[in-house]
RNA sequence: GGCCCCGUCGUCCAGCGGCCUAGGACGCUGGCCUUUCAAGCCGGAAACGCGGGUUCGAAUCCCGUCGGGGCUACCA
C-alpha cells in the first residue's frame, strides 16, 4: 500500500472514529491489469500494521456481501441494464480501435477528446436488436445535457461543473465488466455510505459519480477530497521518490505509531502546535473540513525525527519487545537469555540514541560477538601513539579493580585521565574502540559494566597487540 | 489544448480583516551541556508568488496574472 493510499485510509479511519461512523474496506479490483491477491494482502497488511481496524468489509465481513469488487460483476452489470431500460445509459457500439482515432483526430483539430455521443441517438428498440442479434457493446451513461453539476466538498467548498465538460463514460465494459465508476458508484449506493474521503485525483470523477448516483436513485454521499501527497520535484509521490509502501516502513525500522503520527500532519494539525501525539488524541479532534487543501511534499527527515520522538516515548518493556526482531536479524541468529539479559541492562541507553529500530543492531553488535570488528575509519583516528599508554594503564587498572560496575569503573578510568594528563576525548576514544570497535557507541563504562571484566581486559589487550604489531 | 483544484519559511502545519515587527515543528546553523554519538537547553538565518481592487486597516475578501498539480481511457 502507498504512503498516500495509507494517509487516505488514516483520515478515513480517524473521521469514523470521530464521529462513530463505520470504517468499511472494500477491494477495488476491477482492473485486471493492476490487480492481484497480492496487492490485496498488502494492503490488509499496512492498515492493521498502522492500526486502522475496520468495523465492516473484506476478510472481516458485514452485511452488504464481498467487499471485493472482482465478486460482484453481476450485481454491476445488473444496475447497468436497469439504467438503459430506463433510458439513463444507453449501449455504444464504437470499437475502441475506433474510439482512439476519433480522439486522435480530435485532438488534432484542438475538440474536445471525450467520447462524441453518437449511439446515444441510436433507437433504443433498435439497440436492444442489434445487441439481441449478438452485438457486443459497452453502456454509456447519458449526462443530462444542458446542464451541470454542483456539490460541497467538505475540504474544497463548492464545486460547479458544466455537463458540457462531461462525457458520457463508459459504465460497463463490452465484455460485461464494470469501470471503477459503476463499481465504486453503485459499492456506495449499496453499502450506504455517508461520506467518501478520498484522493484528490478523484475530483473530476465526482460528478460522473454524482449524475451516476442520481440515475441510480440513491441519496448522494458527502465528498472531501484529499490533497495528494508529492516527492520534492512536486510531482505526485511514487517508486521514483524513493517512496516505500506502508509495510516497507515496517521494515525499514520505523514505529507504526510514528508513521501514522506523521501523516496525519500531512494536510492536518491537531492544533495548539502539536507536533507529536497518539492516534487518540487525533481521534478526539479530527475533521475533515479542517484537511488542508494544499499538496504535501513527503519528508523523511521529519519522519526519522518523529520516530525518535515514538521511540524515546515507549515502555522500556516495549522497546526491548521491538527491537529484538531487528537485533536478530542483525545478527543472524536468535539472541540467548544470556545475551537478552546482557541487552536489557544497556537497553535505556540505546533507546535514547534511537532513530530507527534497524539502526539498533550495528550499535549493539559489540555486545554479543567475541571478537570486536573494528571500525577503519575509528581505528586510525584514535589508534595513535598516544593510545599505547592508555590501553596499558586501562588494562592495569581495571583487573586491580574492586567492584565491577559502571560507577567504579569511571571513578577509575578518570583517575587514570588525572595521571595521565589527558582529557577525556584522548583518553576514553581508544578505549572505546578497543572495547565497542568505533568511536560512535553506547556510554563507554555501561557498555564495560555489561561486557564483564575478562571480556573488557581482553579486548583492551587485543586491540594493544594490533596497535604494536 | 480543455476542465477542475491549489499557491504562508527549503519542507509540514498555524493564521479565517486589526492580537503579524507572521507563530510552531523538521531540516540548516551558532553556542551550552558532555566519555563518543544521541538526547536536552539557549540563540540565529529563513516565507505571505506578482499586480490591481474592496476597506480606516489585508497573509486573511474580490478580480486578474503568473506558477504548480490533477484529470482528460471500454485505468483507478
Amino acid at each position: 500500500m502507498h504512503v498516500g493510499t495509507g494517509r487516505t485510509a488514516l483520515f478515513n479511519w480517524l473521521f469514523a472514529r470521530h464521529t462513530g461512523g463505520t470504517f468499511i474496506v472494500r477491494i477495488d479490483d476491477t482492473d485486471d491489469e493492476r490487480s492481484d491477491p497480492l496487492f490485496e494482502a498488502d494492503i490488509l497488511d499496512g492498515l492493521r500494521w498502522l492500526g486502522l481496524q475496520w468495523d465492516e468489509g473484506i476478510a472481516v465481513g458485514g452485511p452488504h456481501g464481498s467487499y471485493r469488487q472482482s465478486d460482484r460483476y453481476p450485481r454491476y452489470r445488473e444496475a447497468a441494464e436497469v439504467l438503459v431500460a430506463e433510458g439513463t445509459a444507453y449501449p455504444c457500439f464504437c470499437t475502441p480501435a475506433e474510439l482512439d482515432e476519433r480522439r486522435k483526430q480530435a485532438e488534432a483539430v484542438g475538440r474536445p477528446p471525450g467520447y462524441d455521443g453518437r449511439c446515444r441517438t441510436i433507437e433504443h428498440s433498435v439497440a436492444t436488436a442489434r445487441r439481441a442479434a449478438g452485438e457486443t457493446a459497452a453502456i454509456r451513461l447519458a449526462i443530462a445535457r444542458p446542464g451541470a453539476t454542483e456539490f460541497t466538498d467538505l475540504i474544497r467548498g463548492e464545486i460547479r461543473v458544466e455537463h458540457d465538460n462531461l462525457d458520457d463514460f463508459v459504465l460497463l465494459r463490452s465484455d460485461g465488466r464494470p469501470t471503477y465508476h459503476l463499481a465504486s458508484t453503485v459499492d456506495d449506493v449499496d453499502y450506504e455510505i455517508t461520506h467518501v474521503a478520498r484522493g484528490e485525483d478523484l475530483l473530476p470523477s465526482t460528478p460522473r459519480h454524482i449524475q451516476l448516483t442520481l440515475a441510480l436513485g440513491a441519496e448522494v454521499p458527502i465528498y472531501a477530497h484529499i490533497p495528494l501527497i508529492h516527492g520534492t520535484d512536486g510531482k505526485r509521490l511514487s517508486k521514483r521518490h524513493g517512496a516505500k509502501g506502508v509495510i516497507e516502513y515496517r521494515e525499514a525500522g520505523y514505529l507504526p505509531e510514528a508513521l501514522a503520527n506523521y501523516l496525519c500532519l500531512l494536510g492536518w494539525s491537531p492544533g495548539e502546535d502539536l507536533t507529536v501525539f497518539p492516534l487518540s488524541l487525533a481521534i478526539e479532534r479530527f475533521e475533515l473540513s479542517a484537511v488542508s487543501k494544499n499538496p504535501a511534499v513527503f519528508d523523511l527527515a521529519k519522519l526519522d525525527w518523529m520516530n525518535g520522538e515514538h521511540v524515546r516515548a515507549l515502555p522500556p518493556e516495549e522497546f526491548m519487545a521491538r527491537a529484538e526482531p531487528f537485533i536478530e536479524s542483525g545478527l543472524g541468529h536468535e539472541l540467548t537469555p544470556e545475551q537478552r539479559s546482557r541487552f536489557v541492562e544497556l537497553a535505556p541507553l540505546v533507546q535514547e540514541r534511537t532513530k530507527l529500530l534497524s539502526e539498533i543492531a550495528s550499535q549493539v553488535r559489540f555486545l554479543f560477538v567475541d571478537d570486536v570488528e573494528f571500525d577503519a575509519d575509528s581505528w586510525t583516528k584514535v589508534m595513535t601513539a598516544e593510545a599505547g599508554p592508555v590501553l596499558d594503564a586501562a588494562v592495569a587498572r581495571l583487573t586491580e579493580l574492586g567492584d565491577w560496575t559502571a560507577a567504579e569503573i569511571e571513578a577509575s578510568l578518570r583517575a587514570m585521565l588525572d595521571e595521565l594528563g589527558l582529557n577525556p576525548r584522548k583518553g576514553l576514544q581508544p578505549l572505546r574502540v578497543a572495547v565497542t570497535g568505533s568511536t560512535v557507541s553506547p556510554p563507554l563504562f555501561e557498555s564495560m559494566a555489561v561486557l564483564g571484566r575478562d571480556v573488557t581486559v581482553q579486548r583492551l589487550n587485543t586491540a594493544r597487540s594490533r596497535l604494536l604489531g
